[in-house]
Formats: C-alpha cells, structure tokens, sequence
DNA sequence: GCCACTTTCCAGACGTTGTACCGAAAGGAT
DNA sequence: ATCCTTTCGGTACAACGTCTGGAAAGTGGC
C-alpha cells in the first residue's frame, strides 16, 4: 500500500491490485466495527486489540487497513460525518436561516449519536465527509449579503456553537458511562453528597438565585434540545441584525481575488486556515 | 486521609493531622507540576512519571496528594480556572453586554494559555472555581429582563459557544505540537500536497467561492481572536433582540420556588443539571 | 531517651496499551 | 509448479497507570 501520505486512506486512494493473499477483512468492516464499539463504549474502550476481536481477527490484521489507531478513528470520524453530508445544504427556496438551523440540529444529532467525536482530542479529520460538512455549512451565509470574511466566520461560529453545546450536554452521559454508576445513582449522590457538603450559596450567588427562580427545571432530555434550538436562533438572530444594517459588504469582496493568490493551493477547509 | 469523596480534594479538604512522616511535596506543587507540562507539552505527555521525575521524586508519592491520574487533571484544571476568577462578575455599572463579552474574552484568553483543557475528553471537574467561572456567566444576563431559564441558557450558550471557538482554534496547533513537526512545515505540506491532490473545487463549491472572493485571507493570530468578538457580538446581539422584544419574561418565574423544590439539595452547575 | 503510631516514600511488579518485527500462509501471474 | 506480492498472527517491547509491601521519617506519649 503506497504511503504516500495518511490522507490516501481518508480519501479513499490505496486501490488494490489484486494481487497477494486476500484480506479478510474490509476497510469498511474494521471501521464499521471501531464505529459500533466506540457507540457503544466511548472511545477509550477502542483498543485495536478488541476491535480485532469484534472481527475475529488477529490485532496486525487491521494495520491493513489503517496505518494507527489515530488513523482508525480519522476514518470513524469521518465516516460518521458521512450520515448527514447527503441532506445538509440549503433546499431550493429555503430560507437562509430555516437552513442553518437544520443544518445545526443536524450536527447536534449527529453528536447525540456519536457522543465520542466530541470527546476526542484533536482537530476534526481532513476527510471528504468532514469537509462536505465544512463546506455546506458556508452556504447559507453566502449571499445574504455578508462580507466574504464575516461569512466565513458567521459559518464557523454556528458550527462551534453546535459543537461546544452539544459537547457540553454530552460530557455528562459520557462519565456516566465511563464509570460504570447508572445515571440515576450518579446524580442522586451528586444532589445528595455535593450540594450539601460541598456547595456554598453565598459563594455562588447567581446559580443559587437562578436556581431559586427555577432557572434550572428543565429536566427532560428533550429541553436539552431547547438550549440548542434558542442559542441558534439568537445567533442567527445576530446575523440577521448585521446583515440587514451594518452590512454593507455585499459586494466589496466579491472576485477580490482573480488574480495571483497570495497562498498557492486552494480554501483551507477550517477556521482561518494558515496564520 | 479520608477518602469520603473525590470531590474532598477539589474543595481542599483532607488537612494534614501534623503526625507522621511529613510529605516532601505540596499538593500545590504537584499541580503546579503537572500545569507546567501539560501548557508545555500538553496531556498526552503528562505521564505520572514524567511529573515526578520533573519534582525529582518517586512515582508513587505522588499518589498521595492526587488520587489518580484524573484526579490529577481535576485539580488542574481547577487550578487553572482560578486565574480568571478573580476578575470576572460585572463590575459596579458595567452593562450587560460589556460584562459579557469581557468574560467571554477571558475564558478565550485561559484556553489560549491552557489548550488542554479543551482537549480534555470529560466535562469539567466540580472544583470550586470551575464554579466560581460558570457562577459569573450566568451574573450578566441575570437582571435584563429574561425568564430564569432563559439566563440560564443565555449564559450555557455563550460560555459553549466561546469554548467551541477555542476548541477550532487551538486544536491544530495542538496538533502541530503533538506531531513534532513546525507549524510552517506543517502548513506548507498541507498547502502544496492537500489541494492539488486531494481537494476537488467542483466538490466544496462553499469553500472555493469564498476562497476566491478572499473569505479566508486573514493571516495573523489576531485576527483569530477577531472571530471570537464577531460571534459574541452576534450572539449578544440575538439576546438583546430578545430582551427588548419578545422578553416578557421580567417577573414571570420569580420567587417560584419559595416552596418545596422539586429536587433536594442546590442548583447544578452546570447545564440543566439532573436530568 | 525510647517506643509506639502514623504517614510518606520508593522499588518492583502486574496488567494493558499501541505497534514493530518476522516468518508463515495464501492467492494471482508467469 | 514457481515466483511475487500481500496479508496474517504470534511474539516482543516500551510505555503507561496503579497495586503491593516494606522501609523511612517524622510526632506524641511515657
């Protein structure tokens, strides 16, 4: 397999010629299973040596097919991503807005699936899919008459904002699972032991005082939605704002650059790109 | 020391009784340790050995001011969360926006110091000025006229949305780091080979338009941190509408819980709590 | 001063992890 | 049938977190 570079695997390249013995197993099946067991147990129970075991197969069998764990992941990852990437950009006649917002429950369930994509550490992975992802999230800013970088910004925020609430939502589930204690328990020894022993009102005023007012009843799963459905649509909210006044950019950046790029190459495919 | 509860570190609790063998090391130092390498070198190089080998002492020792690795990384981040704390309530007079966007400055400015927090896979620890931090965003919104649970969410949103910026942001110098190799081999190796050979403009329309039209130009750091000001201001923006608008939501949950609370114990710290 | 008692320190060991090495196996091409 | 190419899997190795047991180093009581 010509290692030519790691992205060969993301994108798909390493063909095979047909000769030597065989695999035994598929790309697609080593991911498949790395995918079920990562649903299933977080990231931190991926072992090679367990997914090989899913497969019955020894662990070296799958540096087949991915150069490291690393890789394997990049390729969950982006394989992951490729569940939304069919029905993400905006319909004809969609509304700008209406858009985004599908757009952003979109990755937010995408997250509620696959809840150790946000728990691993590094950058997103340069797959196709991922990229899809990336570029469909620029459309619907492209022509409400934004600024070419405010647009990209705008497309980069909301995403960040999906991702960080969704992150934060899901962390919880996610100890929950590691440790082992049920959900019920854990939090019942978290109200029992932490507020009493631990928290301090006086030290805390503004929960405490929200907490009074009711600010934090929202117990069902479904309001946790909510908070997703109104921090976007006060953003959105935001952009309206400066696309109807202080816009003014509709047509200041538009084909700046037909002549000589001051990067050779092509669009960076995330935030800012090179700096 | 009483192993009541994990949680006994986090708030300082397990004091000293003065008999036996006195400890070589503070805990402070231990943490103090451990910020050092993680901002160096980030978590993945935080061995326990590496760290006592940095405090020129045995592996175990360090076990007995932290109770594992994790519990290494809690108080660190805890650790690190004090350095804002400080200064981070609205001060007398300061409206609402300024508060806000000061804190969210802040928070930026700590995931610009300590990247790894944001590389950290669970959520974050219940130490006291974690709290300390998710108290004051919550302070802002407090009086302007929103429904309890809409300050609440107003503030969750915005700390996510500062924290999933980060995230975007950092994870590829991170990423840098962790490979070795320099940010400008790093970002010239992606530039020469990652366009030409992999990246299809006809596939990511989004990104190539705003390419050409010079969406993503900005080359210096800053204009990173001008990303985070655009977007806090477009979200403030969204709940200011809120506020003048459709708020009516000044006196609607009040002093509703003067009763029986529905659950025993204080307010969670963190989004919605038990659910 | 001496002795119990308590706490900390450290060397070694154990189990688990990712993955390099290498000979054996298996199929296509000649 | 023989070569050639690729995959398979057992073994091995270094690194990791952390348990264990005993030695070390203090304090409090006599």
């Amino acid at each position: 397999m010509g290692d030519e570079h790691h992205l060969d695997l993301l994108w798909g390249r390493g063909a095979a010629t047909g000769r030597g013995r065989p695999a035994r197993t598929t790309r697609e099946q080593v991911v498949a299973a790395g995918l079920a067991r990562a649903d299933a147990a977080g990231l931190e129970d991926l072992s090679m040596r367990a997914v090989a075991a899913d497969l019955g197969v020894g662990v070296m069998a799958l540096y087949t097919h991915v150069e490291s764990r690393e890789g394997l992941v990049a390729l969950m990852i982006d394989a992951a991503f490729a569940e939304i990437t069919g029905d993400l950009y905006p319909h004809p006649g969609e509304p700008w807005r209406d858009a985004a917002a599908r757009q952003a429950r979109a990755l937010w369930e995408l997250y509620a699936r696959h809840p150790w994509i946000l728990h691993h550490g590094s950058r997103l992975p340069m797959g196709p899919h991922v990229l899809g992802m990336e570029d469909a999230f620029f459309a619907p800013f492209l022509d409400i008459g934004l600024a070419p970088a405010e647009t990209a910004n705008a497309a980069i925020a909301l995403r960040s904002l999906v991702t960080g609430l969704a992150r934060d939502s899901t962390s919880e589930q996610d100890q929950v699972r590691r440790t082992g204690v049920g959900l019920a328990e854990y939090w019942s020894s978290i109200n029992a032991v932490f507020w009493e022993r631990y928290f301090e009102e006086e030290r805390y005023p503004s929960m405490t005082r929200l907490w009074y007012e009711g600010g934090f009843e929202s117990e069902d799963v479904l309001a946790e939605e909510g908070i997703l459905e109104r921090a976007v649509e006060a953003y959105l909210d935001g952009i309206a704002v400066r696309v109807h006044s202080g816009g003014s950019g509709q047509d200041a950046g538009v084909a700046r650059r037909q002549g000589a790029p001051s990067r050779a190459g092509g669009p960076p495919p995330s935030p800012g790109g090179p700096r």
